[in-house]
DNA sequence: CCTTCTATGTATAAGTG
DNA sequence: TCACTTATACATAGAAG
């Protein structure tokens, strides 16, 4: 999509070069608009449609880039619903409470002695711990952290990815090793059908067997592609 | 990504090299950027603080010029909380719970005699994701996940301990950095000390002088085995 | 409501202060 | 972090299908 649009930009940006090969479609001169209620229905539709793609668009690539959590709620005129939330919308929504009623100095008064809301809060407490622990673990929001924390953190990650690169690596083993199994057993079978192909044809009951080989050939080349391991690692 | 935006920057001064490409011309080209998370800290930050506005402002603009209702929640990946809603935040949330309460086409059926149970569960239930996540990312219960799987947990692994890796070392350098300056003032003290003990002497108001010069030893010597860097990572 | 097109307005990456 | 600059990438008004 876009590559095609910068392409087709890129085409008109070279006519423009060639006086001789424009200029004459110029129509429909964009207008800039100003930021009111817009009169006619289906213009405002029709820019609905498209503003509300862009801005949902803009808030995925912000909290992508960016790291930020958001959550986006629209309401249509019409009362449809549109939403948008980078993790659970609820989660955001119990944290910005949370932001919005410690900024409230009068307390919130009926909350706080319901003991539901209680362990809800409790949970979603918790909840907020191992969002941190997990995003440290990831290597975000370290700035908290003196050294010693930081070393902790280190032996923790290098642990767990000792375990990981161990999982993975037996997999690995058993999978190849699984399916040099198989080609073995292929390959023999393979032997066997000659044999008896030859015998056959030797006898006078010609099968064609001038696939066999490259079946075998197939197969071990299978197994060779459909792993891969080395991966080109890009930080 | 850091990689990206080298290898880009590259482009450029390898444009530098031709002289038809003037040099001032070949300045802060804006390069087209990756939706995916931006590695350098400060970097993140502006590129947040920008898009944050910019978000906020086409949000207020779509509900303006469309007469929707939008609320939108942003929070920094530093806990920082932004929002914006046309209307009533509140009121908002409350609809929008309704809208999805009202999709729950399953009956979840004690959680809705209890309107309460319902959030309550789903939060548990995004708990108990967490939590496996981030056992996960310490290398237990691996046993469920297939090879492409390990892969990207790896790479996720490895990602962090950079991170971590750079977080730690980043302390640690400061800290000798700090302790290096804090020794070099009181080396220049001593001196100073130093010379007005011997003005002193000289001029027969004797004042003893002779430890000052292990005083320092001691202090540079502190500031060295305190401290032990980690190994510099390379992946 | 969706897509597509163009011409244009706007957002923003990168640099600098 | 904020403010400004510049050049470019991206969004979108307006029209049509």
């Amino acid at each position: 999509m876009s590559c095609q649009r910068e392409f087709k930009s890129g085409e008109r940006d070279a006519l423009k070069g060639f006086p001789f090969c424009s200029e004459r479609t110029v129509k429909m001169v964009r207008q800039k608009i100003q930021i009111k209620k817009i009169d006619n229905l289906t213009a405002r539709q029709v820019t609905f449609s498209k503003r509300r793609r862009g801005v949902f668009k803009k808030a995925q690539e912000l909290s992508t880039l960016c790291d930020a959590e958001i959550a986006l709620i629209v309401f249509s005129a019409t009362g449809k619903l549109f939403h948008y939330s980078s993790s659970s919308m609820m989660q955001l929504i119990e944290r910005h409470r949370g932001h919005t009623e410690n900024s409230d100095k009068l307390g919130s008064q009926p909350s706080l002695q319901l003991p539901e809301n209680n362990s809800y809060g409790m949970l979603s407490k918790i909840l907020v711990d191992k969002t941190r622990e997990l995003r440290q673990l990831k290597g975000e929001d370290l700035h908290g952290l003196d050294m010693e924390e930081l070393i902790r953190l280190e032996k923790m990650v290098l642990g767990g990815l000792n375990h990981v690169v161990d999982a993975k690596n037996d997999k690995f083993l058993k999978e190849i090793s699984l399916r040099k199994k198989k080609a073995s057993e292929l390959m023999e079978e393979n032997a066997k059908l000659k044999l008896q192909a030859e015998k056959s044809e030797a006898t006078g009951n010609g099968i064609e067997q001038s696939n066999s080989s490259e079946c075998i050939t197939n197969i071990s080349h299978g197994s060779d592609t459909s792993l891969r391991l080395g991966l080109p690692f890009t930080y």
